[in-house]
DNA sequence: ATTCTACGTAACAATTTCTTCATTTTAAAT
DNA sequence: ATTTAAAATGAAGAAATTGTTACGTAGAAT
């Protein structure tokens, strides 16, 4: 596999250099930036793999940072690792919502990092998460436009559906349980009873066709490969 | 899969009752301790999955406590949660800066409790490699899409059935009692007869053929190597 | 202000899975 | 070959899980 280059943007120079050092020795190339607008700025310039952002930092913080790059075709699937020192729990959740796909408190074993970084790289080649357009069976699932689409018909199902359908289509195959779909679709720290998911899961049914969304009773749901 | 074991460390015993009796009823299994002291003396006993540790205790301090589990090579790979008194903000940064993976500001909800618990637990989990597919035979065990594929053809297990399977299967060739298969798919402490165990592997035998799973009478069964 | 839509929850019906128990069969030991 | 303990089998009832419907609320749209 190609070298992969991570950008580390934080504005703790010391950490910095660190982090910079594991990561080169473990093989990753390494960009870094000081703030949430230089990181920016060297993302669109050096295209990394993944980015690892602290949320504290002067003149742009990383959830500015995060939402800009979101919103950035360049880099809005770029995953993301939050680095922070802030126990917030409201900017945990901020963080992820808007984006992150992981985050790490500071202080963190280096070994704790890579097998963190390496995790979601992981989930991230072998998903297609990066992906906002699924062509799976005889749908088009377009998550820029929160659209499904069958032959030539559409149908437009709301929010909270269309990411359901969307995350379970992009882990084809695989089951995933009420609690992981309700972190995953719902957010980490929202707290909805887990039968809502069948709720949900339903009315795709209702709409789709009961052909696409399998139950495994006792474990979750799957779609179907 | 195994019951997961919590220890919970607080000063306050009604609330540590509490906190026991809604694990349990969660399927979890609970050890207690009253200070940090304790509580490390637990750990190095109990191997729990996860500890809720309150900050304010007598004798020793959740503070002080996670600084010598994150030293100690059986217990610094633990997730940890602190249980804190609203307020402390300090405490808060102070404590996950030293190793806490969350902290839940008291009084929580049961069902806040739990979903995050799950949610540190989860995200352990999906840090750790762990083998989701065994080859075995003729027999592919996909623990991802609890499935069993034999050739082109598919077998969707229940869930126990597929459990017991996979857990025979990853341990080929060593024959296990109904004791401990109970213990390991079933839960630790979870009430029936062992005789349950010959039922699911007759039912797994009618699906998949009895060439997979070979009785030692008087001791248990093994996955044929 | 009123109507609609999305969402979450609760209740209960429908279904599947799990467990037990009685009986038959098998295998080991004498 | 007989005895005996263990395991396989069949069948039924219990338990758990999910499907489905209905309802309350909040916010958006009209």
């Amino acid at each position: 596999m190609a070298k992969k280059t991570i950008l580390v943007v934080d504005d703790e120079k010391d950490l910095l250099d660190l982090i910079e050092y594991n990561l080169k020795k473990e093989g990753f190339n390494v960009l870094k930036a000081e703030n949430g607008e230089e990181g920016i700025a060297v993302a669109k310039e050096g295209k990394p793999d993944l980015v690892l952002l602290d949320i504290m930092m002067p003149k742009m913080d990383g959830l500015e940072a995060v939402e800009i790059m979101r919103k950035d075709d360049d880099l809005k699937n770029i995953p993301i690792i939050f680095l922070t020192a802030r126990s917030d729990e409201k900017t945990e959740v901020e963080g992820l919502n808007k984006g992150g796909d992981d985050y790490i408190t500071k202080p963190i074993s280096t070994t704790k990092l890579i097998s963190r970084i390496k995790a979601v790289m992981r989930r991230f080649d072998d998903t297609q998460e990066s992906v906002n357009k699924l062509d799976v069976h005889d749908l088009e699932i377009d998550k820029d436009r929160y659209i499904v689409k069958r032959d030539e018909e559409e149908f437009q199902l709301p929010r909270k559906e269309f990411e359901l359908l969307f995350f379970l289509a992009s882990r084809r195959g695989k089951v995933l349980d009420r609690q992981t779909l309700l972190n995953k679709v719902w957010g980490d720290n929202i707290y909805v009873v887990d039968r809502t998911v069948d709720v949900h899961v339903r009315k795709i049914r209702e709409k789709l066709g009961d052909h696409y969304i399998e139950t495994v009773k006792g474990v979750g749901y799957r779609f179907k490969e």
